[in-house]
DNA sequence: CCTCCACCGGAACGTGAGGAGT
DNA sequence: ACTCCTCACGTTCCGGTGGAGG
């Protein structure tokens, strides 16, 4: 008796589709700037404000700002990529140093990164330092103070890490060797971060901007296009599903990223149907299928505080009790005594709440009642029975699925 | 126009885990 | 093993909030 599914059938049907899978895999970068499609406004403001580093002048700061997915981290390292050469040419003493503040959070890590990249004069050993931060900072400033060239800064999703203090340490530390401050370039998906810096600050950091517009959909279809001629096979993506992975996406902030996976998501649902050419149901099916993917992956990682506050805000929604965060931290309590978690207070509930907003799985409002007080109401949660199911995944609200939640509501 | 509701959310502080140097 | 430090997570305290009702 031969197997049902063989290795060989599966591989037989393999590639059919995709001719190099790896272009709209979603760590692909591109190349160089000439690859990226409809910059070029950006790109010259870009170059207009660094362009005084050829002058052997640091650059002003800059703020670089854009929703996700716009290209704004491979636009910078595309652009200094540009600038490095040509400043090797001109034989100009360039130093680019790049943060990814979502990996290295803290100030003492930044620091301590920064004075990794920096070089020592005449190749010297680095010092060893304790783990203290002074210690840090004062070698911070020796180094940059005897680097006889520009330095540059660049601080990617600069909103990660909490630091006004050691931007403004970073923008001060002069060097005597080539009377130049050092530059950071911020980038951020949050506009509204240039407000939480204190003034003094703002304007020196914000001094130049950089908005990144968002793609429309004709624009979108144009970057799909591209990336389709190489990945795919010829006539196997017709012009209406790149289309309609466009207009998904420009519906999502013009998305460029989230663009690609759909498309990559759509063939591999081609191929598995066996499919010769990408259908306009594909993309349907694909498209439900990445919004499971990415609601079960954000409530799967969530701590278990928060685990608890998700399901409290399920419960209530599913009640007659109205959904405020009172009654909300009413449930929560008796699940948490339940399931044997530590009990927090509600002042700590009410910002768990918000973390489940900021992260997209519920919407809440404040309500203004005049004298009667104050409160905030959850409105939506999304993709309740979805994000249920993956609740009861957990090991400790296991026991929770198969008992009435009734049992909670009674005063 | 003023008061006052009742919770929100900012700020400051406390604590323990954990990393790095000695 | 011990010291020093950071940082995430929590708590306590309290000023802020918009508008219904006087």
């Amino acid at each position: 008796m031969s197997p049902k599914v063989s290795l060989s059938d599966i591989l037989a049907t393999n590639n059919k589709l995709f001719l190099n899978k790896q272009v709209v895999k979603p760590n692909y970068t591109l190349l160089g700037l000439e690859d990226i499609l409809h910059r070029d406004e950006e790109i010259r403001i870009y170059f207009e404000y660094l362009k005084d580093i050829f002058n052997g002048v640091s650059p002003s700061n800059i703020f670089v700002y854009g929703k996700p997915g716009l290209g704004k981290t491979i636009l910078t390292q595309r652009i200094f990529d540009e600038i490095k050469r040509e400043a090797e040419n001109r034989s100009i003493d360039l130093l680019v140093i790049n943060i990814n503040c979502d990996e290295i959070r803290t100030e003492h890590a930044i620091l301590q990164k920064i004075i990794q990249e920096l070089p020592t004069p005449k190749n010297e050993p680095k010092k060893t330092l304790g783990n203290s931060k002074d210690k840090h900072n004062n070698y911070f400033r020796e180094l940059v103070d005897k680097y006889p060239g520009i330095i540059v800064i660049v601080l990617d999703e600069l909103d990660k890490a909490v630091a006004p203090e050691m931007i403004n340490r970073i923008i001060r530390a002069q060097s005597k060797a080539s009377g130049q401050f050092p530059a950071v370039i911020g980038i951020t998906n949050d506009l509204g971060l240039k407000d939480k810096f204190p003034p003094h600050l703002k304007s020196v950091l914000c001094e130049n901007s950089l908005i990144i517009k968002p793609y429309n959909a004709e624009q979108l279809a144009d970057i799909i296009r591209a990336r389709v001629k190489i990945a795919f096979r010829p006539n196997v993506v017709p012009d209406v599903v790149i289309q309609l992975c466009a207009a998904y996406a420009a519906h999502e902030y013009g998305d460029v990223r989230r663009s690609i996976d759909l498309l990559r998501v759509s063939g591999e649902t081609a191929e598995v149907k066996n499919h010769s050419e990408i259908q306009e149901q594909d993309v349907r099916e694909a498209r439900s299928k990445l919004e499971i993917d990415k609601i079960v992956e954000v409530v799967k990682t969530l701590p278990i505080q928060s685990k608890i506050s998700l399901l409290a805000c399920i419960y209530v929604f599913d009640s007659t009790w109205d959904n405020t965060t009172v009654n909300i931290y009413e449930i929560y309590k008796q699940i948490a005594y339940e399931v044997g978690i530590d009990v927090l207070t509600q002042r700590r509930v009410t910002d768990l709440l918000s973390e489940l907003d900021q992260l997209g799985i519920v919407e809440g409002i404040n309500i203004f009642q005049g004298r009667y007080g104050r409160k905030k109401v959850i409105t939506k949660i999304v993709s309740k029975k979805l994000a249920l199911e993956t609740l009861y995944t957990d090991f400790s609200l296991k026991q929770l699925e198969n008992l009435p939640s009734n049992r909670f509501f009674v005063r």
